[in-house]
DNA sequence: ATTTAATCTACAAATTTTATAGACTTGCTA
DNA sequence: TAGCAAGTCTATAAAATTTGTAGATTAAAT
């Protein structure tokens, strides 16, 4: 499960993704729309921020907008920022690679193998899953809700 | 990432699985030798056995032992049981479902069915991935350092 | 100057994870 | 049937993480 943060930034992202190149957007517009606690979101954005995927403007007109294209943030990357590893265990993490303190010999592991496995298939999806993807399934959602409701 | 006592619970797993269809071993003994607090390992095997996956005999001569063989307990089994939900997000849960209390409408979000493919991929792994094939892993690695060592 | 909006620092409540202690039950065996 | 060996149950608590809040500060625009 990811955390309420990560779906939190998400969730941020998504609406950014969709004003993309249109000028800053106010985080409390964000929190309002998304409902999310407005300081936590502060929080989130800035952590985004000092990561590269967004830019901020202070003061009137200003607020935040994302920094590169949607189609070049992948989940993995906000992932990263917001949650931590991905990888199932340190001990087979790309970013945060860290000798488990509960193994004895890692070379030897059993599990390791298996649990990078695991770990190859979540990236397959996350490296290749980014906001234009989110921003095509909500016009398809908005595009089913139509012909849904033509009736 | 995995819990810890997940990680406790694969572990205690594969020493089961060695020893299938040998007996029963006892809690300490795999305490022992996987470094485990006894204690904790106590509730883990517990919740294993009241799950269906271990099987257990009180007194003099008794144990735990696995209650099905290696190739059918799948990681996402015993996940489930330990950790709870595998899917990123209640909403795409197949066996812990539930309405994520921070979305307004579930059908037309957007993050869901992203969420969902990620929900794919990992039960893809882990529904066929079992203890058998961390028997297999334990082998192999075996096998490997014996043809290191022969230099 | 004043207003607007992001930034920083500190903290605190809530929840989850990781344990530990000790009494209890069951089954074996001498 | 006494006594030991092993799992079982209940309760608790320490530690860590997650989630959220408060208030002062800085930067930009007008």
């Amino acid at each position: 499960m990811i955390s309420k943060k990560a779906k939190y930034a998400l969730k941020a992202l998504k609406v950014l993704a969709e004003r993309y190149a249109k000028g800053p957007v106010l985080i409390s517009e964000i929190a309002m729309q998304e409902r999310i606690p407005k300081k936590f979101l502060e929080a989130i954005l800035l952590d985004l921020r000092n990561n590269g995927v967004l830019q901020s403007q202070k003061g009137k007109g200003g607020g935040y907008m994302l920094r590169i294209p949607p189609e070049e943030v992948s989940f993995s990357k906000v992932l990263r920022i917001i949650d931590g590893p991905i990888a199932p265990a340190l001990c087979v993490s790309m970013f945060f690679y860290g000798k488990c303190d509960d193994c004895k010999e890692e070379e030897t592991c059993s599990l390791r193998s298996v649990l990078a496995k695991w770990r190859d298939a979540n990236l397959a999806v996350l490296d290749n899953t980014t906001l234009a993807d989110v921003l095509k399934a909500e016009s398809e959602s908005r595009m089913n809700m139509d012909s849904s409701s033509v009736s």
